[in-house]
DNA sequence: CGGAATCCAGGTTGATACTG
DNA sequence: CAGTATCAACCTGGATTCCG
């Protein structure tokens, strides 16, 4: 018996984050980027229109928002409803893989808001330590 | 029965991420930033060393390393350990904190990793349907 | 080895203004 | 409303050099 080959691919290629070429690192980034993260959490919420989302995420201008939404759009995180109406509606929800996602984001995100007191007493010890070095 | 007034703050101030001024949304950038979650991840195989982490963190400058680890350090999810000796030894490890964040950081990795073939087909719907607009 | 400091190019950001 | 275009300002990140 040979080494069993077939005509199509027997292996699904491993994707690996920690690989600077792997395109798993930059779907991490969209992700967690600065406003990624805080998109998909806003939209865990539920749907969203874009000026609303605006709102959700404090402090995101409306040219980074588009460009947020359109690389999570296009790596299928979130899904872009638009209505050929006048004035137009467009509206901005998770795909189930964003779901997940967000998921995962909020058990972190809440995971540090929870923890966030002890966050900044660690800052304070690091401060005094070293900021007065 | 009054409404319970002791001398000691009552309740701990909410921390939210999406309001700008929240602290928590710097720590949540230092974790999920674009070397935080990598370096933080790469840690989560065991304490290391400055050069060992550079390795494992595939395309980190010395400088971004270094940067990223003092904000950890400073927020206490990363604990740092500097021997006296000649030549100096560093070594890096996750504090409890750390480990829990890592918990989650590792669950999201691990659910891109496993999504990006899924990832990569919604990409090409998206470059074929609006690429050639 | 483990960093800190400096320099500098280029990418990112966010007003502002404009379009459909 | 939902974006896109433009542009100056800022910041990031890499390379290099030097110190303990």
């Amino acid at each position: 018996m040979e080494t069993p080959v077939s005509t199509e691919a027997v292996e699904p290629p491993p994707f690996d984050v920690f690989a600077r070429a792997c395109p798993s690192r930059e779907t991490l980034e969209h992700v967690t980027g600065r406003w990624g993260s805080l998109t998909v959490g806003a939209l865990r919420e539920g749907p969203c229109r874009f000026n609303e989302l605006r709102r959700r995420v404090d402090g995101v201008s409306e040219k980074m928002l588009s460009q947020t939404l359109q690389a999570l759009e296009r790596d299928g995180i979130v899904h872009r409803e638009a209505q050929p109406t006048n004035p137009p509606r467009v509206d901005y929800e998770l795909t189930p893989l964003g779901r997940e996602v967000a998921g995962r984001l909020a058990s972190l995100i809440h995971l540090l808001e929870g923890s966030m007191e002890q966050v900044l007493t660690a800052r304070q010890a690091y401060d005094t330590t070293r900021g007065s070095r």
